[in-house]
DNA sequence: CTTATAAATGACCCGCTAGTCATTTAAGGA
DNA sequence: TCCTTAAATGACTAGCGGGTCATTTATAAG
């Protein structure tokens, strides 16, 4: 009676399109190639369902394996989830933080860039559920949480925080706390990544793309010390 | 092995404080009494626990009877969920509808008054925990997303998006699209309600007044025609 | 070809929980 | 006091899903 899944109807999942050259034989041994595969499968999945309505053998039949086999790779359920943050999260997150390191620009045009950034490679690619995921399994799953909270809602903050940072101890912007402004950043970023996969299809919804831009304009129109405050959307909603 | 709750431990969960006054007997006949005290329960260790985790044995012992009576009064888990929705929450957006109805002063001064109304309606009351169960659950149970989006999401961001565009035709505040707006004054609000109830306890926080006034301050400031941008919180950060 | 190794399988086990129902008992009227 | 009623109970069922392991079979070495 529960869990009537709107999405994807889990005893229809089929085997994806892994192993297209060789399938001779009933099965193969494929020591390597699997945990790769196996990740994958499960990223989708996690996405579609969220982490506790996967069930491993959905996993197994994405992957184009046996639920057995799973086991021969992950110890368990949570095991795969945090190969996914750490093979998929950390790496970005890294290649971020060397270009805040290695920029030379404004700090204004910086924090555009990472606003976008953190859309393309979040909201816009795999990950994009992962938020909504962690955020609802949290409870169930302490030490998952508490992973990922260091190893990257923290680390990402930080990032913000110090352009920010940068930006008002060289005059570019006015003088906040420069944590407070970060967390101030990113969460209309996660709300609506976390919306994206919650509520949305239930919403009949405005353009993403003027949310993001009108985010990154008021935030700037606060920060910046001469603040332009064009107003880029000319005056619509008038009658 | 799995579900290592670390907030409370549900075998644990006893019978609350309901009906003080007669306990003579194993147990009493209140059809009356039953329903709020069940719905009081619900929400409590929804909030705890969210809605999959919470069991139909749970509500019962912290109401104080046995599971089958749960079924007395209510069909089954969601209709649980569906009363504390309509009961607790919609009356609520009455009285909040009404009051901008009624209002006479400047639209920042009300916007400011939704906001830290929000606040402390939902953010710091028993309902808390209702953005993170519904965008956590809403794959799971698509009738009861539905439900609250039209029922609470989009009338509430009606409420803020009015204000906004009350304020932007009467040349107080710049014009803009009023419900991207609304969304952007409301995404950090329900972002920071949903964090309270996942990561929160896996991070070093700062104030959260802060954030509530800073948030405040910066849109006001791209709202309002003649922004003061006074920049309240005086120049600390540097060293 | 034969054999050893280990990758892969899937039937099975086990714990958990939503929901049921035959039974028990409080409460009020005759 | 006894009887009728319906509120309340909790043992029970049914089904789901994470995790296991004896068995099967691909593969490579001898």
């Amino acid at each position: 009676m529960q869990h009537s899944n709107s999405i994807t109807d889990p005893s229809v999942t089929e085997q994806t399109s892994h192993n297209l050259e060789d399938v001779s034989s009933r099965w193969q041994r494929r020591k390597d190639a699997r945990p790769e595969e196996i990740l994958d499968s499960a990223l989708q999945l996690f996405s579609e369902k969220g982490f506790s309505a996967t069930r491993m053998q959905d996993v197994a039949n994405a992957a184009g394996i046996s639920k057995g086999t799973l086991y021969l790779y992950f110890s368990n359920k949570e095991a795969i989830f945090y190969q996914v943050v750490q093979q998929r999260i950390t790496p970005q997150l890294d290649q971020v933080e060397s270009l805040v390191d290695a920029s030379t620009g404004s700090q204004a045009d910086l924090l555009r860039q990472l606003i976008n950034g953190w859309w393309l490679g979040v909201a816009c690619s795999s990950l994009s559920a992962i938020p909504k995921i962690i955020t609802a399994e949290a409870g169930n799953f302490p030490e998952l949480a508490r992973y990922f909270t260091l190893n990257v809602v923290t680390r990402s903050r930080k990032l913000f925080s110090r352009v920010i940072q940068r930006g008002m101890q060289r005059g570019e912007f006015r003088q906040y706390d420069a944590d407070t402004v970060a967390r101030l950043v990113i969460a209309p970023l996660v709300q609506a990544t976390i919306w994206m996969h919650s509520l949305k299809p239930y919403d009949d919804d405005a353009g993403t793309q003027q949310y993001l831009q009108l985010h990154c304009e008021f935030i700037l129109n606060s920060l910046l010390q001469h603040a332009p405050i064009t107003n880029s959307s000319g005056g619509q909603g008038l009658d």
